[in-house]
DNA sequence: TATTGTTATACTCTATAACTATA
DNA sequence: TATAGTTATAGAGTATAACAATA
């Protein structure tokens, strides 16, 4: 059940992003973009290749939604957020909040409900709240 | 988080099947055909496309463990598992039940709860007992 | 020597379009 | 004419390995 979730959760997420013109991968990168972040730490949260992290900010970069700043440490490189990506970033939070079809099929108790046992699921804390409300939808 | 959960539920499948040597598709199918299934019926349950069944009905057939079988129609083609098919479903039926990193980490009573708000996110009923139990795994 | 990121490359996944056979 | 499945092919997605720069 988890598995067709699974993809009915991504297909969901694909569908209400595509009006943007981001894929899917490009559009989670964006929204884990709150601060700048080290490549490294990208790879990390969409348990990826940092090879593959390398294209996604290539990608971005395109697009002019972010741009890479070297870090203290010289090797590293910060994958930074510009004003229009900041700015689609917030679009593509609010849209994502409104109009999850799954979300939208439970009230907001089953969703108070849903929450602690999803938490449980992954293992880690989640805020819906901040989720629901634009920031934070990184964890979401 | 409904997104990062997908992520993890899938590496959580890939993983409890790792050991049985099938890529994830060619698991999920093979735990969806319970009796001989017409190749659309498959597409449609995967929501993939037809084309694609009929490569995943090659390896399957590759590997021995189903077989194509022409139907009443004949332009209909019915996949159905060889017994050595039949058999390494039940294994990997029950590993996934047994080892589901994710659920073990629920008890029965949160998955009681569970289940009916996951029934709605899917728009679908499902029976979690059976899956649990071996049978109708494929609707997990 | 170990770590960050990049390049080049190749493999897997999956769909589209055109086709065959049957209805 | 419409439907089931197949073939050939192409594109997206993603990893591996070798490499450069910095620590």
């Amino acid at each position: 059940m988890l598995i067709a979730l699974s993809q009915q959760a991504m297909a969901d997420f694909a569908e209400t992003i595509a009006p943007f013109g981001l894929p899917v991968h490009l559009a989670r990168t964006l929204l884990l973009l709150g601060t700048p972040t080290p490549m490294r730490a990208i790879a990390d949260h969409l348990a990826c290749d940092p090879s593959y992290v390398t294209s996604l900010a290539d990608k971005l970069e395109e697009r002019g939604l972010a741009e890479r700043t070297t870090g203290a440490d010289r090797r590293v490189k910060l994958l930074a957020l510009t004003d229009e990506g900041a700015e689609l970033k917030a679009s593509i939070t609010e849209a994502v909040a409104a109009n999850s079809m799954m979300l939208l099929r439970l009230d907001d108790q089953e969703r108070a409900l849903l929450a602690p046992l999803l938490e449980k699921l992954l293992g880690q804390p989640v805020d819906l709240t901040a989720a629901a409300t634009h920031t934070d939808l990184e964890t979401a």
